[in-house]
Formats: structure tokens, sequence, C-alpha cells
DNA sequence: CCGCGGTATTACCATATGAGCATACAGTCC
DNA sequence: GGACTGTATGCTCATATGGTAATACCGCGG
């Protein structure tokens, strides 16, 4: 059958969650985030973000259920709430891969 | 063994191509394309966009690979250039399912 | 209790971008 | 060629958001 046509609000909320991954930084903590669980400050040195953008960004990815987050004593330690981000960010990839193929084929036309 | 970390500039990149998908018109447009060609103008129709609005949306899209282009006289005929575009936000929905269905296990204790 | 390290928040600026209008451009038909 | 339809492009405005500095908050150790 058929694929079933989304609704407005429901393709609001989507671009919502895209949004959250449209921003290199956001990109940059979850992949450092990729194997391992982390306080802020080692992600300060990791990433070389500042401190208050790099708070920021970790509220809105666990706000949109992209990290979570455990209260260690005075240290808030962060890790990946899930692979599927990585299968969206392989997806991308992919799509790249095949278009710097294609392009290959225009340039060298051999 | 372990992933290797992605570098800052593709990073930038991935990002940029979330950052197309981050927008509920160009997503609508991509939906109403999803089983069909159309023209601007039977877009405009259906998606209740304004021309110049979806034209630019269409620009960007095409830019970066979602949508390809056919010139059909004085007509111009868009269709998804990929399923794979249709998997992305699948998976989005899929985490969106999963989310619904953590927060009706919080609010109904039963 | 007080200082301190770790984290979150607020205020501010600069920038980017979506919407809409007007307009330019292109192809078709008379 | 001129009028008309279809599509793309500039321009302007309003808004959203990332980066940073200053500061507030919070748990711990002395």
């Amino acid at each position: 059958m058929p694929h079933a046509h989304l609704d407005a609000q429901l393709l609001t909320i989507i671009a919502a969650r895209f949004k959250v991954l449209a921003e290199p930084a956001r990109l940059l903590i979850l992949d450092t985030l990729r194997d391992a669980e982390m306080t802020v400050t080692e992600l300060v040195d990791a990433t070389a973000l500042g401190q208050a953008n790099l708070s920021k960004h970790l509220q809105v990815l666990h706000a949109n259920g992209f990290v979570k987050r455990r209260k260690d004593g005075q240290f808030t330690r962060y890790a990946v709430a899930g692979r599927d981000v990585f299968r969206l960010c392989d997806i991308m990839c992919g799509r790249l891969d095949a278009e710097a193929a294609a392009h290959r084929k225009l340039v060298r036309v051999r």
C-alpha cells in the first residue's frame, strides 16, 4: 500500500530533531562521547569548546534525548543515549560517499 | 576495532546536510514528492507554500542532492533523488515513538 | 562555615536564514 | 514579436541561534 503522508505538526517535530544534529559542535560532542562517558570538563579538554557553550549544547542534546546524564558528586557524567544517532550520521556519510564517487566519474572521464 | 573519530571538517559537512532537513517546509516537500514527480506549481497547490519560498527550498534540496530535477518545456519537474531520506526520517520517528512510549510509562503508573 | 572546583544560567552580540514581495528570466502559443 | 504561464532570483524584514563573558549554583574538603 502507498505510504501515508505525514502530518504537518509531526514534520515540525522531526525538523526540530534534525536541527539538533545540524550543528558541528553537537556532532563533535556526540562523536567524542561515542565510546565513553565523560564529564563536562573532560569534554572541554577533548573538544576545545568553551565550557558555557558546551554546557548549553549538552542541555539541547539531553532535552532531545540524544545524551543521558548522571550526577556523580559535583560532576555530571554524560553519555550517548543510543546508537541510532550514529546510524543517522552513517546514512549521511553514505550519501556523501555516493556523491563523491559520482563527482569523480564526471571529472575523470577516462 | 574501535570507531575512528570524525574529522572536524567532515562534521561540518554532515551538519550542513542535517540542516537541510531541519526545516518543516522542506520535509513537507520531500514527503509530497514521496511517490510522484511534480512541477513547482503542483507543489504550490499541494503544499500551500508560496511559490518563491518553494522554489528557494527546492534549490537547497537540489544543491544537497535530496531532489533531482528535469526540465520539461517551461516546466521543471522535481522528484526525490533517493529513498535514504525517508530512512533518516523513519529513524527519527522511531526515536519519537520510543520516547512517547517511555512517557506513557512514566505518566500512567498502573 | 568558607573557599573552591565543576556545572548551569543569564545577558549580549553577531550572524544566518525563512517568509514574502516584487521582479527578472525562460519557454510556449498566437 | 508580444502576451502569458511557469520558475528563479534579489531585496528586506523578523526571528532564531551559536559563541562568549560574567555570574550564579552546588557539592565537597578543610
